[in-house]
DNA sequence: GTCTATACGGCGATAGAC
DNA sequence: GTCTATCGCCGTATAGAC
């Protein structure tokens, strides 16, 4: 945008255009030329900054994850503790997962709308999902388990287990944001509403987890 | 296997070749070369059999689509015809859904497991996902929206496509079989177990319709 | 340190000869 | 149906400008 280039700025630009590619065409379906050329700089400068390929995609990756994380985390303590003694409500910490990250300001940016993509498609990578997935995000993930299973005393792990992949395959399928749902229903739905997308999703995977108490 | 090539066999060879990569590593991911060493044929074969490398995925795509398809429709139409005049059960409607193509003893055969992480890859692939995915699985999908509707009278389209899409979110998730879960659960879970998968969606899937009647 | 220009070895899809 | 040739683009190393 400006035209002096302050410190650390094409860094910043070459991981936001490495970050909008890698969403739209995968790892593989993206060169550094491509990303190279979106970010306006030279060539070789991804790999001065970030070293060989798969090095940068760990990086845009590793980027916004934290973050993400401690947003998360954040609202689901508020909702512990405003709740304490008692376990909070489950339809509290499902919103604690959705809200922070569907419901923001933030998700009308450019950036964390690809981001998301992004996390859309490592998820349900057969190569990458299950590692990069857990490496940085299963310790936030185990925070909230941990929290559903106080709300859901006597619930069995294995059905626990499953309740959160059926969540995580909901989220991420909408943050792929594939237009799917806007073919399917004639425009009525539209995958690019993720703060729309958000209370339905809340709402349908809340009462997934309560069903649990009678099985 | 065999020895002897019997007419069409290397184009077979071709299509599960291409199978299993494109499953594992996407389309970009995967070369020509690469497929014509696993299916043991020459590089140039796979262009003459089905053009270039877009029209082989597609063929990919295309060839156990319908068969998973008409498996689907059958079921749910036994269980209208079996519940007539009164709507079926929701759960019933969603076990129609998962069961034959979750629960069939095909699941354990290598080309069907293939095919379905590819199904997963391209159901959350930010460019295809809208595109393929309508085009080869909305005419059923409608049939089964359809019955949804029947079973629950009242609830508006937009809720029923937002359910939707959480019940294929969980769906392609299980199909990526990116091992996320096992990882997750210390082994308790594991991603490749597709039948275990089938009952806790089925149950996690049919409590999130059935709340949409309380809206 | 930050960045650009250039070069290299290798592999990509596929067209055309056979 | 098969094989080979072609041409372009790939990731990355390096040399040196600022």
């Amino acid at each position: 945008m400006s035209e002096i280039s302050s410190r650390g700025e094409k860094r910043t630009q070459i991981l936001d255009a490495a970050e909008a590619l890698f969403s739209r065409h995968g790892y593989d379906g993206v060169t550094l030329r491509a990303i190279a050329k979106l970010a306006n700089v030279d060539v070789a400068l991804a790999n001065y900054h970030f070293g060989p390929k798969r090095d940068l995609f760990d990086a845009v990756f590793l980027r916004r994850a934290e973050i993400l994380n401690q947003w998360r985390l954040e609202a689901l303590e508020k909702v512990i503790s405003e709740s304490a003694p008692a376990p909070p409500e489950i339809c509290a910490i499902i919103r604690a997962y959705f809200e922070p990250i569907l419901k923001g300001p933030h998700v009308h940016e450019e950036g964390w709308k690809n981001y998301y993509a992004l996390v859309g498609y490592v998820n349900s990578s057969h190569e990458w999902g299950g590692k990069l997935m857990s490496q940085f995000f299963d310790p936030a993930i185990r925070r909230f388990l941990e929290a559903l299973e106080m709300a859901l005393p006597g619930v069995s792990d294995e059905d626990l287990y499953w309740g959160y992949h059926c969540l995580s395959g909901a989220l991420t399928l909408t943050f792929a944001q594939t237009g799917r749902i806007d073919h399917l229903s004639n425009g009525l739905c539209r995958s690019d509403d993720l703060a729309g997308a958000c209370s339905h999703i809340v709402a349908f995977v809340t009462a997934g987890f309560e069903q649990l108490r009678d099985r």
